[in-house]
DNA sequence: TTATTTAACTACAACGTTATAGTGTTAATA
DNA sequence: TATTAACACTATAACGTTGTAGTTAAATAA
């Protein structure tokens, strides 16, 4: 219909030139006062806005940020997203979201698209292929590029660039003392496998507080699980691994979950066993999500405020983009916390 | 560092015209042998990649599209923003997200700021204040600037423009087909006030589904939430709700909730008062999200396949795109299908 | 030999902006 | 009166592409 009018179309009807134009819809004091209000009231009448794109060529910056997840149902994700997406919508920016389905395959083309494209930016929170494979060339390869990357939650040691994180193991030995505090004294440890490194990092959190209670750790009550995809059936095998622990364990009195899927489906378990939660057994998860708060009972949790990490994130890469020498990488660590609910009293 | 290499270097560097780099690039036949062999030997090796914010100028076209949702933390959108994502990915577009979050005013400015974007189409799901409001001028605005828009789910008819639904009023027939011919008789419905279009329909879908069964409507069996943002108070207040319906209503025997945040508090609310499910009283809810999932019991539930209702509109929009000629709109309606769970035998 | 075709390129304009460097006028200064 | 300054504007280049319309020079046809 009505396409977007152009300065120069404006210039036109009006007879001034491009320059003139642009100029007087900028203020510009070159520019006399009878000329502004024409060009100003005309430019009003048929809505001009300046074309973006246009811009964008000629500033060399899209106001644009890319953001790669390894997937979205996930409450954390969702809620990193929101915290960007404010954020950067209030500093003008706009937001590009790319799924990389913990595959590192989709996070390489992610980035070689995104980076292709219109972006300033990036936000990531590696894929577990990606940490498995510990192959980060291609976040090398963007930052060499002069796009700055800024990496969240799933992280690498190996990867020099900004981090916003959430001090696992704190959480980790938070959780664990929660329960000690209520006097749990054989905790059961739901984690993922090494190589993921919050499910590291939450593993070694738990072990220390039981070492700073004096509590022996017992390896058998460490349950890694081998997960690439939360699938069905992966979560049954789950709910197998911690039933037969549950037999093999019987002085189980507290259970920590790295995740809350993990928790749910340690509270699956614990029912169908009809053990009372938490009067035989307390709870407690990771991530603060709709599972956790439906589940019943519902799930004490470790907080990770993920809105905050993205608007952290989100922070330190406007920062980068609008500063022009380098500074040094830095990383922000988001504090943890805990919700008490129904599972642990 | 080594910012990327363009045109004009290659073409200084080489001694080569622009143009015929250009050309050479797309192995045009008005280029030589030589040249072409040599120009894309180089150009590999500086790894050259168009400048797309250059492209989507001279095309007039970004290959970005729009999404626009209430919410990010709901399952249903997050399934339709993966089907989005794939389906767009799939054919070379970018996918730019935001968020609504409920609101009529926020949900008018993301309009705007993708529209003077980057934007070639957009797909919206409305905010319910917008829906309460019937105000689309920002919708229809859009359209006239060429700017294609597909609705999904919450829509409205006073707005002319391809959309993609499920059926609401059948999915909630089945649902309450489900739970009659289960046997039960008196149910319950929790749905939203009559402005939130999908609420509306599937209440249209339970008296329907009644009235077939020649069982009468009673409407002190509905309950109608008057909901903007799903608070933890208001969640509260739906819970209280329930409880009072219950009391005074002592042979309800199946709850139809036309989301799962409402099936969960049902849940909740019968569980309190020592109602066994699905013994007593069977549970339907709508979305097959984690909630769902991960309740106890778990929920059986009218899945919306919001993958496919993604991926549809991201088809529709992309057609539309590539088509000069306008073609009349078009209203896909996904089918829904049932997902037995626990909740109901 | 001269005209014509073909091959292999180059120049230019355009997409919509903006910053820099002009260009005329008129008014103020030496 | 001649010079300069101030004002109000315009031309141009550039951001990185591509399609169309040239331009050469060599090869072919007349």
């Amino acid at each position: 219909m009505k396409k977007r009018i152009t300065l120069k179309q404006i210039a036109k009807e009006l007879n001034y030139s491009i320059s003139t134009v642009s100029k007087a819809l900028k203020n510009s004091p070159e520019i006399g006062i009878d000329a502004k209000t024409k060009i100003q009231a005309y430019a009003k009448l048929y809505n001009y806005k300046p074309n973006n794109v246009a811009l964008s060529l000629k500033n060399r910056k899209t106001k644009t940020i890319g953001v790669i997840i390894p997937e979205m149902v996930h409450y954390f994700f969702a809620k990193v997203i929101i915290g960007i997406e404010k954020f950067a919508k209030k500093k003008g920016y706009n937001v590009i979201i790319s799924l990389s389905n913990e595959s590192f395959e989709k996070e390489v083309i992610n980035i070689e698209t995104l980076v292709d494209g219109q972006i300033d930016g990036l936000i990531i929170s590696l894929s577990k292929e990606t940490l498995l494979k510990q192959d980060f060339h291609h976040i090398h390869e963007t930052i060499d590029l002069d796009i700055p990357i800024i990496l969240f939650d799933r992280i690498s040691s190996n990867v020099y660039c900004d981090k916003v994180i959430i001090d696992d193991i704190e959480g980790a030995k938070k959780a664990t003392n929660h329960l000690i505090k209520n006097g749990r004294k054989s905790i059961l440890l739901i984690t993922t496998e090494d190589y993921v490194s919050v499910g590291n990092l939450r593993t070694s959190g738990y072990i220390q507080a039981l070492k700073e209670n004096n509590i022996e750790l017992d390896t058998d009550l460490i349950i890694k699980v081998e997960d690439k995809k939360s699938t069905e059936e992966e979560l049954h095998n789950i709910e197998e691994r911690i039933n037969e622990v549950l037999k093999l364990k019987s002085n189980i009195d507290g259970i920590f979950a790295v995740n809350e899927i993990y928790a749910a489906s340690a509270l699956k378990v614990l029912k169908k066993n009809n053990i009372k939660i938490p009067e035989e057994v307390g709870v407690i998860g990771f991530t603060d999500g709709v599972i956790s708060r439906f589940s019943d009972p519902s799930l004490t949790t470790v907080d990770q405020h993920g809105e905050k990490i993205g608007k952290q994130a989100c922070k330190l890469l406007i920062e980068r983009l609008n500063i022009t020498n380098n500074i040094p990488y830095q990383t922000k660590i988001i504090e943890t916390s805990i919700t008490s609910r129904q599972s642990s009293k």
